[in-house]
DNA sequence: CGAATTTGACCGGCGC
DNA sequence: GCGCCGGTCAAATTCG
């Protein structure tokens, strides 16, 4: 065995949504336990653990340092109880009942443990938007839990990229420098502004925010080739 | 008052 | 052996 095929026991997902807020709400409670700058990216990663009981679920957040719009995130270890309150309704929109539009809505990329130190560095980072499913112009003042997945395994989802690949001959891939200095369209406003003031909350955006992200959440996880318990 | 969040410090592992 | 980086814990503070 070259320990490729290990028992491993903590199932880790990787997530990157297209977001301004890290604060995705997928269903579960969160308590933030740490926040530490790393190498290579000027922006802050965060810790977060799953305040259930017995869960000792692990998320880390991270933000793009070429792409602000971009959130890496990373979870650690599967619930093995129920989301403590679904704070979004059950009514899970309907025109999209695939994964292929949630995909085409925010392209999000799912990799179930990989051993490979570099994935994140020329794998991930698609044209998510500037394609024909640009948002409708509300991702950048929106603490809304805009939250959606698009499953996109190595070797399984390959056949929902294809779902939508006809329509798009060529993915014209970002130019995904290591390090853009300024990029800043100063646009940017959810960083910390929450102990202070300006809690400026324009949520009357009509059909702006599906949230089927519950549902979704547990979809990935069940696919993963992990039990849902360990 | 309780829970959650924040920030700093400490510890461990890896690299040089 | 020392330095650096990443990760986690703990205490204090704030918000609800």
């Amino acid at each position: 065995m070259s320990g490729a095929t290990r028992a491993i026991r903590e199932p880790r997902v990787v997530v990157q949504t297209t977001s301004e807020v890290d604060i995705l709400d997928d269903g579960y409670r969160w308590r933030k336990y740490g926040q530490k700058v790393v190498k290579g990216n000027p922006n802050p990663r965060s810790y977060y653990k799953c305040t259930s009981a017995g869960c000792t679920v692990r998320k880390h957040v991270e933000r793009a340092s070429h792409d602000l719009k971009s959130v890496i995130t990373t979870y650690e270890g599967k619930h093995n109880h129920d989301v403590p309150a679904a704070r979004n309704s059950s009514h899970v929109n309907s025109a999209t009942s695939n994964t292929a539009t949630a995909l085409a809505s925010s392209s999000v990329q799912t990799h179930a443990h990989r051993p490979e130190p570099s994935q994140l560095h020329n794998s991930m980072v698609r044209p998510t938007s500037f394609g024909p499913f640009t948002l409708p112009g509300r991702q950048q003042l929106g603490p809304s839990p805009g939250f959606s997945f698009g499953m996109n395994q190595p070797g399984l989802a390959n056949l929902a990229m294809a779902g939508l690949g006809p329509g798009q001959p060529k993915m014209p891939v970002l130019p995904l420098h290591p390090y853009m200095p300024h990029q800043r369209q100063g646009n940017e406003m959810g960083f910390r502004l929450s102990k202070g003031e300006a809690k400026m909350e324009p949520m009357s955006d009509p059909g702006l925010d599906l949230s089927n992200n519950t549902s979704v959440y547990q979809q990935l996880m069940s696919r993963l080739p992990l039990g849902p318990q360990m």
